[in-house]
DNA sequence: CCATATATTTAGGTTACCCTAAATTTATTT
DNA sequence: AAATAAATTTAGGGTAACCTAAATATATGG
């Protein structure tokens, strides 16, 4: 009866996780602010993940992160940085990728996420600082013409 | 007071589409086993959506899309197929990439999709049947070294 | 240390989906 | 056409998130 995480407690734990880094800990209103959403909800879904074990809470208007709850943010905000390193490479504007990243985050498959890491990491292990293909790639985007058509070096 | 389509929506859409590619119609219970989702449920969303105008119900058991109904199928199905694509090329197997590209299909950002078909596009605007960084790219993903690093020619 | 201001919780609702079980309607078989 | 079988709908529930408004608890300034 392994109670799941669901797609929305995720953003809540990573939240919580990037608010806590200076002091350790973070409060309702700030979560609430961060995510959108009214205190009254980021109450109810807080105290659910601490009885759940993800988050510390008790007395002091204080949010923390049990390990439990630090293992499962840091595996999300590693998906995120993922995906928003791989659409802006992809040429997708900043904000939009961080939006976007944080939608689709949870839904992802480990195997797609393996490949889009590949991917990110083919680009970054590349001795040439900006490829040719990529340049290519984004000259493709702005012409609408694949630049190998009349090149003597293919990409 | 446009209420807006829902995400599931879309799905009862584009699946209604399909299954009527043949005869111009289908039912509750085909429905009910492509999504698998009880018939009860079926009956629900499709009343709901004949009553938003993107479904023709009627009398007699059968289901099939307005022309507004299929404007939405079709626009999710395109959006679909590109993720899929884009997946595969991506060495994401297809099973996944499917199943992936099924739950992200409805979330994505316009410009992102912009992207990701621009990126389609240019893999298949390659003169080369198999651009090389491509290769290069597979070649990666199996022994994690870049070819690059010792190679004459870079891609 | 009390009064006010701020933060949090509780209570009561809403929406979007989904479910089971029990009607009811439509189709088929004899 | 009547009986049975199959498909669909209705009724009654459930869960996850969200909301507003009204308590309540905590923090701070005088």
């Amino acid at each position: 009866m392994l109670a799941r995480i669901g797609r929305r407690a995720e953003d809540y734990l990573e939240t919580i996780h990037e608010l806590s880094k200076e002091k350790g800990y973070t409060k309702i209103k700030d979560i609430s602010a961060k995510l959108n959403v009214k205190p009254a909800s980021v109450s109810e879904m807080v105290s659910k993940l601490s009885k759940q074990g993800y988050v510390v809470y008790g007395k002091r208007l204080f949010v923390g992160l049990t390990p439990k709850g630090r293992e499962v943010a840091e595996s999300v905000k590693e998906r995120r940085e993922i995906l928003v390193k791989f659409l802006t490479t992809l040429g997708v504007p900043r904000e939009i990728a961080e939006e976007d990243a944080c939608t689709i985050e949870h839904v992802l498959n480990p195997e797609t996420v393996k490949q889009l890491k590949n991917f990110v990491k083919f680009v970054e292990d590349s001795p040439a600082i900006n490829p040719k293909w990529l340049k290519h790639f984004r000259e493709f985007c702005q012409k609408g013409i694949h630049p190998c058509e009349h090149a003597s070096v293919r990409c």
